[in-house]
DNA sequence: AACTAATACTTTTTT
DNA sequence: AGTATTAGTT
């Protein structure tokens, strides 16, 4: 075992460190020359983007607002600092916080300097770094260097367990939200005898703190970290130990980080720390652009940083290359309703195009059909495909527009959703890699023990469990003892001692064998193929596929310890270019991306301000939310077309919508109201004087001041002055007994006539005579 | 231990 | 509405 873990530490130091052993990497004379060619790189340019370039030392703040050319600025500063000698590039210190940008910034500092230097070994996301620098110094922290990454699963199952132990009812106390305050408190930089009373408290009756302290020393016993570990327990590191802090400080020149509004306040303190070296540390982001403050970002970061680093310098970033003058005079006016900004106002040379257009739908569905029918001729037009994005706030709203997009045989990719590492076969099959490397990591153990079945279930576990927790022993050690013994019936006994023969025999093959081989044997002799080979649903052909893709990716990696280390972190997706697709993504997922036509569907009031942020964040979440809005907006180069839905189903239940208040803090002049196009009738003929409504001046026209009072008055009933934050969404509350009974006709503005099935509270179960049997809410529908 | 039925929960976003 | 988890049954 001894040896395993010296090939994954070995692993975790890969040749990038070389910059010590080699000590002059600085870029040859010939290289740098190049880059000072007169028509070189700071010739293209603007005058803040040059100072920003040329701004070296002591701390830096520059705020580029959408479209400003950020990444540009901070390539280039790399390239500037490299090809004046200023810094080696093992001397740098570049942090993003996606792998996505990561990885573009790699990929365009190596365009810049000619890929002459072996990439840089310091740049890469803040969970990547941490990792790199906990390995070094892994016992300072209570763990090994071969310490394994825990994803999201581990982490509810740890607690899960936690829970039990602790007889806590996990009805009332779920193990998700002890997960989620955990994660909070690690993105604050605390450590649990630090975490405040008050919220210890909110969990299991003061229990909190306790649990989070038992839970890091379960971490600590299973060798692993999860991911606000890589960066507490980094934090940690440089606070508990200078030298290692300083020996860090001196090696980082110079201190890079990109989308600095992003940060939470454990890694602010981490940069603070570094910093305190040589002060040399230059931050890009845009307040505006704000839009992680659930998961821990404080704007606050970059709203404070002058006070944080003295002497700082702040530098704008205004003039806008991407969007038309309409799209960013909307896109302005929108955010300027947002306080607490640093205030920035964008400008632009480009052509006023077209306006920003709205435009109300019926529903969902029709909100994809009119999309899609927008596309359409866009692609008649000659359109490419990959220029055009559809942008949500919530990842179910994807649904109506791949159901459409499927019946118009229109190509498209969704961009996000479940990343390949979280897939469920992706999990297992690393489980199974995981285990073989490190025996002693329970969780995965537990994961792939009867996966596929074996026939080891609960009764077999809770055997081993007890004995493992008896004498402090991992549960695979456990199970070598108790298959020894006469504990276990003859038939998981077996099982367990077939499993672990296998274990023991891939294990003594790994110095032996290409890691690839050694995996598909593994997946093989395990029955893990053969398991998804005898599943004959629809997904089990994919599951094959990303079993296949796995391998095809550990191809890259020279060893199995080495792809393990990069997997829970870096591995996603591949993104097939090539093809001519509309891109579905959320509204999150699209910040740093840029298209020529973006549709914003959904700007319904509780869905873009969605409701949850109102309700739990109140005016800051509502100010996130319009941040959101800008940005999608700002996606976009030519033209942005935002619709709503006036019906939508939430919980499987039809709801009445109201437009999002956005829509009407969009300035007047740049934004126009979709004409009719006399094609889109739909259905009952209520929608008639809805597409009048359209069609004659939207602000003006009743319909639209319909929904304005529906808004203020909250669904129809007593008024209410205008929509308080955390103001439930019109209908479903409203509800006071609707005197109805079951066998009542009723009438219900999409299904039209049916009649009453059973009633549950406000839910009805209703027999439509056209739509036949639905769930709806009872004010929805009127006694006929 | 494995299968079926009932119930609860969902819908923010990501390393 | 649909999925995921859980409880109850065989």
């Amino acid at each position: 075992m001894a040896k395993i873990r010296a090939t994954a530490a070995e692993a975790a130091l890969p040749p990038e460190d070389a910059p010590e052993a080699a000590p002059d990497e600085m870029l040859p004379i010939s290289q740098r020359a190049m880059l000072r060619r007169p028509d070189g790189y700071l010739d293209a340019l603007n005058a803040e983007q040059r100072e920003a370039v040329e701004t070296l030392e002591g701390p830096l703040l520059v705020l580029a607002g959408a479209g400003t050319g950020k990444t540009r600025v901070l390539t280039t500063r790399i390239g500037h600092l490299l090809s004046l000698g200023r810094a080696r590039p093992g001397q740098i210190l570049a942090v993003t916080f996606t792998n996505k940008a990561a990885r573009e910034m790699k990929h365009r500092v190596a365009q810049l300097i000619g890929g002459a230097v072996e990439g840089m070994p310091w740049l890469g996301t803040f969970h990547a770094i941490g990792v790199k620098i906990m390995r070094r110094h892994a016992e300072l922290v209570d763990l090994k260097p071969s310490f394994t990454v825990l994803d999201t699963d581990d982490q509810i199952r740890l607690i899960k367990q936690l829970l039990e132990a602790e007889n806590i009812d996990e009805k009332r106390w779920p193990a998700r939200q002890l997960a989620a305050m955990i994660d909070g408190w690690k993105n604050r930089g605390l450590v649990p005898k630090r975490v405040p009373d008050g919220e210890s408290f909110g969990f299991a009756n003061g229990k909190g703190r306790d649990l989070y302290a038992a839970y890091q020393r379960r971490l600590k016993e299973l060798n692993a970290a999860d991911f606000g570990d890589l960066l507490l327990e980094n934090l940690r590191l440089f606070q508990e130990h200078p030298d290692v802090l300083e020996k860090y400080q001196q090696r980082f020149h110079y201190m890079l980080v990109d989308e600095y509004q992003d940060s939470n306040v454990a890694q602010y303190l981490w940069l603070r720390l570094l910093a305190q070296g040589t002060n040399n540390v230059c931050c890009v982001g845009d307040d505006d652009q704000s839009i992680y403050g659930w998961r821990g970002a404080e704007v606050d970061n970059i709203l404070r940083f002058e006070t944080d680093f003295p002497g700082a310098k702040v530098i704008r970033l205004e003039r806008n290359y991407r969007s038309t003058a309409h799209i960013l005079g909307a896109a302005s006016g929108l955010i300027a309703h947002n306080q607490g900004r640093l205030g920035k106002t964008l400008r632009t040379d480009s052509d006023d195009g077209e306006k920003v257009v709205v435009e109300g739908c019926w529903d969902d569905e029709e909100e994809a059909r009119i999309i899609g029918e927008d596309i359409e001729q866009l692609q008649r037009q000659g359109h490419s495909l990959n220029e055009i994005a559809i942008l949500v706030r919530a990842s179910f709203q994807m649904r109506a527009f791949e159901d459409r997009f499927i019946t118009l045989g229109l190509d498209y990719r969704v961009i996000g959703g479940p990343r390949f590492y979280e897939r469920q076969e992706i999990r297992d099959a690393t489980a199974y890699f995981e285990v073989t490397l490190n025996p002693a990591n329970d969780l995965k153990f537990e994961r792939i023990v009867n996966v596929p079945r074996r026939g080891l279930g609960e009764a077999t576990l809770k055997a081993l469990h007890q004995l493992a927790r008896a004498n402090g022993i991992p549960l695979t050690q456990a199970a070598r003892i108790i298959i020894e013994t006469e504990d276990l019936k003859p038939k998981p006994r077996k099982a367990l001692a077939d499993l672990l023969a296998a274990f023991d025999r891939w294990r003594a093959l790994i110095d032996g064998m290409r890691h690839t081989e050694l995996a598909e044997l593994m997946l093989d002799e395990s029955g893990y193929t053969g398991m998804w080979q005898a599943d004959r649903s629809q997904q089990a052909q994919g599951r094959l596929e990303n079993l296949k893709e796995l391998i095809r990716f550990m191809d890259e990696f020279d060893t199995l310890a080495g792809f393990m280390e990069h997997v829970s972190l870096v591995m996603d997706a591949a993104t097939e270019e090539g093809t001519d697709r509309v891109s579905l993504m959320t509204l999150h997922s699209a910040k740093g991306l840029e298209f020529d036509t973006v549709f914003l569907p959904g700007w319904d009031e509780g869905l873009l301000p969605h409701q949850r942020s109102l309700d739990e964040t109140g005016r800051s979440g509502l100010e996130e939310e319009r941040r959101l809005a800008h940005v999608g907006l700002t996606r976009a180069r030519k033209s942005a077309k935002i619709t709503f839905a006036q019906n939508r189903r939430t919980y499987g239940m039809w709801q009445t919508a109201v437009p999002s208040r956005f829509i009407d803090e969009l300035p007047h002049e740049h934004v126009e109201v979709a004409e009719d196009k006399g094609t889109r009738g739909y259905g009952p003929s209520r929608f008639e004087s809805a597409e009048t409504l359209f069609a004659s001046g939207f602000y003006e026209t009743p319909g639209w001041q319909r929904a304005q009072r529906n808004r203020q008055s909250g669904g129809g009933g007593p008024r209410r002055e205008p929509l308080t934050i955390d103001g439930t969404l019109v209908a479903a509350s409203t509800a006071q007994g609707s005197g109805l009974d079951v066998g009542e006709r009723i009438f219900h503005q999409k299904f039209g006539y049916g009649r009453v099935a059973s009633i549950d509270g406000n839910k009805l179960t209703v027999d439509f005579e056209k739509a036949g049997r639905k769930k709806v809410v009872d004010s929805f529908v009127e006694r006929v």
